[in-house]
DNA sequence: TAGACTAGGCGAATCGATTCGCTACGCGAA
DNA sequence: TTCGCGTAGCGAATCGATTCGCCTAGTCTA
């Protein structure tokens, strides 16, 4: 490989004066600038970004850690994330945490060790809040994104409560008074928030919570469309249902198939987040649909604005989402679903 | 940040010591060593990789290029790498390719000033073959994804034309003599080896190619249903479809629905690749099931040997896939759907 | 007991850039 | 003529690790 040693023998110039006619550091005469840049061309010379990183402390990439690169909610950020921050000029490293606290905090040291100018985090259930500490122990800018953790951290999400209120909101209105929930792991922050929604909703229409249709796991990812066959195949069973997320709806849709259940016919049906390829699947979901795009391009903005003034306020974005009225929830469109609040 | 020449005051030994320690590189006294290893821990010490990559040229990072991180196929491949080389004690730097080939160059130029220890890439269409010789260059080590260009490099794929020859083979065999293949842009050298699979098994059966049932397009990634709409309402349609990718079988469900034909009652339908959450989509689709995860997987071991080995002998990998019979066929299950060779 | 050899550790060069301070030169003013 | 000053460019220190060669004791052998 050509060194900018090279180079400067080449133009026949200083070393320094290689870097600063890079750089713009300095003013260089034009003809040596001339001299010099023909030089790096026919060297054909780009520069070692180790050495550059190692002198000046900065090394232009950014670290994204999720936590399963394959789901496809991830696979929207990250696209988004790279295109924010590779027209920025800067280089993405990618991190998987596993959806596992002692993993992650691995692969945040790994980060911090390839010392990436920036992170964004899509903290795991059960973080670790000490990750933060290395971050900022290691000056490391960090934006979180979707669950929410910890103060005096910049943040970009949704608003779950009021999205899941509209959503159950919607059934009430439709004359629902036995809603299920599907409502997963209330230890994410994100999956409390839902269920908090739900259970606002229920109590300014006035209706008793009934727990036994509040379907929570303690840990896991996992569908749990055996627990929802049990729930549907009860003789009091819920005259509708809500599904918290997508993989949960996946589960729901499968537990609905086997009992052999249709929707809307025989139970009502909402969703927290569409799934993949829903316009070929009879019936049409009624969702929120997951502003996904949006948080990734939103994270890397905030990222940017964060690198450009360490000082900032720390600030929390919450990007509206959207209401999609198919016809699962079996109203007909009769009753309107009213939009999440901004 | 607390340095090595920290830790070597702190342990009161020379630096060189501290490196042997952590490296293992020189023998070192039992008394020594602790001194070091408590110094390491008490100082929460971890090495600046970019002084380490410096000095010793490698920087323990793998590229990898995609040409769109958010579509589910490479969601996949980018997990099944990360992972693969995580444990493999490396992190992965990603790049999206955007399907543009100017932009493929750039970032493979990125990821080369950046030092990576080598690349796995997954080309673009009409993808510059100088990206090659970049790498040559720098003499970093490639495996190409998928699409397969070039000799002399290590290759991972699935057999395409195997694959697509069982499923044409397959609709013949149940008696359909006009069938279509939606090919999609053949200028891909998956799509053109799926092509001539297509091709191959018309010819051994003696039928007649069709030219007006081969949709081909020059260029892009369109599902292009529009064309497909306009073949399926012709008076001489086909009595059989297949589509050659995951999205090209998007596009053919949405101009079923479009021009109002039920699948396979007024046409027989296959796709190479299934779609996501095909499980809910009636009817189930006779496909074949891309390996993606294997393949991903594949790619990691087959850098790795080639990081281990640089003088091995460049290998092409295919890796099998299955084929799933589902109802769309039409031939309900009377005619026996044969596996693709391994 | 001298000489050879080994173990353990130290010092300094090195990787390839950035950046600060210095020099040399030319020009205008006193 | 001398002084001051701005401009263009050079030299060398520096970032934080790795690694090679050298040094010093201590041990073994003849």
């Amino acid at each position: 490989m050509t060194t900018i040693v090279d180079v400067a023998r080449m133009a026949n110039v200083s070393v320094s004066t290689v870097s600063h006619v890079m750089n713009g550091t300095k003013k260089v005469s034009d003809e040596t600038r001339m001299r010099v840049e023909t030089a790096i061309k026919e060297s054909q010379f780009t520069p070692h970004q180790m050495a550059r990183s190692l002198r000046s402390g900065r090394t232009k990439t950014i670290g994204l850690v999720v936590s399963d690169t394959s789901q496809f909610i991830f696979g929207q950020v990250i696209s988004q994330v790279e295109q924010g921050i590779r027209t920025a000029g800067q280089t993405l490293v990618l991190a998987n945490s596993g959806e596992d606290a002692t993993q992650e905090k691995q692969v945040v040291q790994t980060l911090l060790d390839h010392r990436v100018d920036g992170m964004i985090i899509a903290p795991v259930a059960d973080s670790d809040p000490a990750i933060f500490e290395l971050c900022a122990a290691a000056d490391c800018p960090v934006v979180v994104i979707d669950r929410i953790s910890g103060r005096g951290i910049d943040r970009v999400g949704i608003d779950n409560e009021a999205a899941m209120r509209s959503l159950t909101r919607h059934l009430i209105d439709a004359g629902h008074k036995r809603i299920a929930l599907i409502a997963g792991d209330v230890g994410v922050s994100t999956l409390r928030e839902r269920a908090d929604g739900y259970l606002n909703a229920l109590d300014e229409a006035g209706l008793p919570v009934h727990t036994e249709l509040l379907v929570t796991t303690d840990r896991g990812l996992g569908d749990h469309h055996r627990e929802i066959e049990t729930l549907l195949s009860q003789p009091s069973r819920p005259t509708a249902m809500i599904a918290a997320s997508g993989l949960l709806t996946l589960g729901a849709l499968r537990a609905f198939r086997d009992v052999e259940l249709t929707v809307p016919r025989d139970i009502a049906f909402v969703s927290f987040d569409g799934v993949m390829n829903s316009e070929f699947i009879e019936p049409q979901l009624t969702c929120y649909l997951h502003p996904v795009e949006a948080i990734g391009r939103e994270a890397a903005k905030l990222l940017a604005r964060r690198l450009a003034d360490r000082n900032a306020m720390p600030v929390t974005i919450r990007v509206p989402g959207a209401l999609f009225h198919g016809t699962s929830c079996g109203c007909g469109g009769l009753v309107p679903l009213t939009m999440v609040a901004p």
